[in-house]
DNA sequence: TATATACATTCGCAATTACGAATATGCCAT
DNA sequence: ATGGCATATTCGTAATTGCGAATGTATATA
């Protein structure tokens, strides 16, 4: 089954497809931290949050420990955090080349002039 | 706007979460190549690798020259191909920790033993 | 001009995904 | 036991994606 391997790098590439997915991943780069205080930082609702930490899960992407009350997040692999070092590399350099690709993808008003490294 | 460029990774991750793009992606790292050799090395319907060529080509991240009859498509930004070179490291990690996680997550026959290096 | 070749696009339709509302579960305190 | 938190799950629905069949569009060749 020579399309296993691809299948599942799509599958993992596809956890990774939501802005609020990226968002999640984000936060955990500063370590483990609660579900509750992941809400905190996300615009959207509990039950919407709690969704994407189940696919970030069912992808084992982070992991999970529960502490009484409550249930703490982490990435289990930091090795993706390298990966996704590698890849603003390559965002940044496609933002400059072409600004207005964000338009062009997502429908919204193009901007003015070169994209800036600071988030 | 705080959240674009978690919108522009998102729809990036979005383009390469099919299997079938991943496949297109790897044949592109030997370079230029026309739409119909791509299609001779991919088990799909016509029509379905040119959409797939598309979805590609929407994100900028294959360019495609035209010549006569044909048309060659090419990588736009050879980073990526570092992005997936590191992006194996970590999925060949994944994949030998929990063996298994293909049958998890894609419900397929799940196999014995540790996944080697070879694809 | 007609026909073929290479590739892209359109058109249903089935499958998957995303979301909020509602509900469930588990743990703590009273 | 009862009620309150923190979090997860289910459900209905709208939006998006993936696919093959059919069709469209250039370009080349006869």
């Amino acid at each position: 089954m020579q399309s296993a391997l691809r299948k599942f790098k799509a599958s993992i590439f596809q956890a990774l497809s939501h802005p609020t997915r990226i968002a999640i991943i984000d936060i955990l780069r500063d370590g483990e931290i609660s579900a509750g205080a992941i809400l905190e930082r996300l615009e959207v609702e509990q039950a919407n949050a709690s969704q994407h930490l189940s696919v970030l899960r069912a992808h084992h992407i982070v992991i999970n420990r529960k502490e009484g009350n409550q249930v703490f997040y982490s990435l289990k692999n930091l090795r993706l955090v390298e990966v996704l070092d590698l890849m603003r590399v390559y965002f940044m350099e496609e933002l400059n080349e072409s600004v207005g690709m964000l338009a062009e993808i997502h429908q919204e008003t193009p901007g003015v002039g070169k994209v800036t490294q600071k988030e």
